[in-house]
DNA sequence: TAACTTTTTCGTACGACGTACGGAATAGAT
DNA sequence: ATCTATTCCGTACGTCGTACGAAAAAGTTA
């Protein structure tokens, strides 16, 4: 029964079940499992999740809809497939020294992997398979926070903190990306240009406090062409709030 | 021209024009916009937001499903209305006297509404309307955070920070139920039930901290039947580095 | 009351989707 | 040369959102 695990588990390991390629009949592949999980990558970060169809997929690898069906079992596993690839696609740079560097990096580099693959923050309804590109990152991740006096549920809670503060912050630009792209104004450009027609729409509501911090944010968002730099303050107050933690846990015990 | 604003704006603030409705000819609509929106967000939170579809929603109704389309422009508009309407239906509770109070009660009252409509995660690729709801939650949002040194920019992103990281907290939550619903097993019995498989299949990858990490995060969880307690260790972190920046920024101008 | 106008209702239909099914093609084993 | 295992893929089914146009209903006007 070990000689048999999950399908799924097969494919995300690329386990091949030890039978000696010589002896396997009947026609050959074409094309690997890889090809086809790096040529839905690419269609998947350049047209999205929903743009990633069978077919279009198919006739991009010059094969036939339902060939791909010899090389994944359906769509759903695919896309859990293309999660694992990319997630360990990235080679992982070594941990600087400090505490605080090592906690921005983690948050940093999951900020890259989604800013590169925004159909990440798409998915939902899956299964969270464990292959090893999340698990090849998931240990560089707790590498970074091991030995610093957090216990083991501290260290994985620390690892989600920091990987979906930085997934939230995506999730935050493409929406704005997404806003710039529909209505094709910038996000100041359309409260300009709709400030009258929601002042009617509006009819006697008042928001003192959104309209101003909404009126500040706009200003300065339109300015604002890095876009990394969104992140700094919450990662700042994360990473302050993370240390603060630390320290006290080694003061209280020594 | 702003007698005739966007339709999607006109339906999010229910602007009917001014029309005086008795002149109004022609068949008469035998439900209102909120009817639908309403039984539409029943359906998606009983059944998520694919399992969501317009055929389903009009006999829901008693309607044949092209009348839908007299209500609402598509069905993306529909999804609009109705994370204006979720967000919006919430009653506020007033904001305690401390500061970190309020921000907890922020993240917890995102926490709630994502807990209550885990379609609110699932939606992606829309653009992000400003309706009533969501105007009336982010202006009480910001009501717990002002003038306590912050400028406008700055609470503009706590508010995203807190609420950012209670919609996280709720997605993983999401990810956990989805993985027992789909495998029934909980996470300690999977693991259990595929130590040996994912033995086979790893076939000699080592993950020391993920693996120890891993074991001692699974037990814990099988046992926390309280959910809400996974929040928080995140929010006490971000709390702690949010008062401690603001902390700072006082000392430093007095 | 009758004719007209406006709006809602909804049956039918189209194109796109994931994919079940079964036959044709191809390779190694016998 | 035959058998068997495997891949390839054309066809087709059910489901989705929704375009279109006819039928039904309500108010306005003659």
């Amino acid at each position: 029964m070990s000689d048999h695990p999950d399908p799924v588990l097969r494919l995300l390991w690329r386990y091949d079940d030890g039978a000696a390629p010589s002896t396997r009949r009947g026609r050959k592949q074409r094309l690997t499992v890889d090809d086809v999980v790096d040529a839905a990558v690419r269609i998947a970060d350049r047209d999205g999740l929903p743009g990633l169809t069978m077919r279009l997929l198919a006739t991009d690898l010059g094969l036939g809809a339902m060939s791909l069906y010899t090389y994944v079992p359906g769509r759903d596993e695919l896309v859990v497939l293309m999660v694992d690839r990319v997630l360990g696609r990235r080679e992982l740079p070594a941990m600087p020294d400090d505490l605080p560097g090592r906690m921005a990096l983690i948050a940093r580099v999951q900020y890259e992997i989604c800013q590169e693959h925004p159909w990440l923050l798409e998915i939902s309804g899956l299964r969270a398979w464990v292959g090893p590109g999340a698990s090849d990152l998931y240990e560089w991740q707790l590498s970074g926070i091991e030995g610093v006096g957090l216990d083991d549920i501290e260290m994985d809670q620390t690892v989600a903190l920091l990987a979906g503060f930085a997934g939230s912050v995506v999730r935050a630009q493409q929406r704005m990306r997404q806003d710039e792209r529909t209505s094709g104004l910038t996000q100041a450009e359309w409260w300009a240009a709709n400030a009258d027609e929601l002042g009617v729409v509006m009819a006697g509501r008042e928001y003192p406090l959104a309209g101003r911090v909404g009126a500040t944010t706009g200003e300065a968002y339109q300015a604002a062409t890095d876009p990394a730099r969104e992140m700094e303050f919450g990662l700042a107050r994360i990473i302050d709030g993370l240390v603060a933690y630390i320290e006290g846990k080694r003061s209280a015990t020594s």
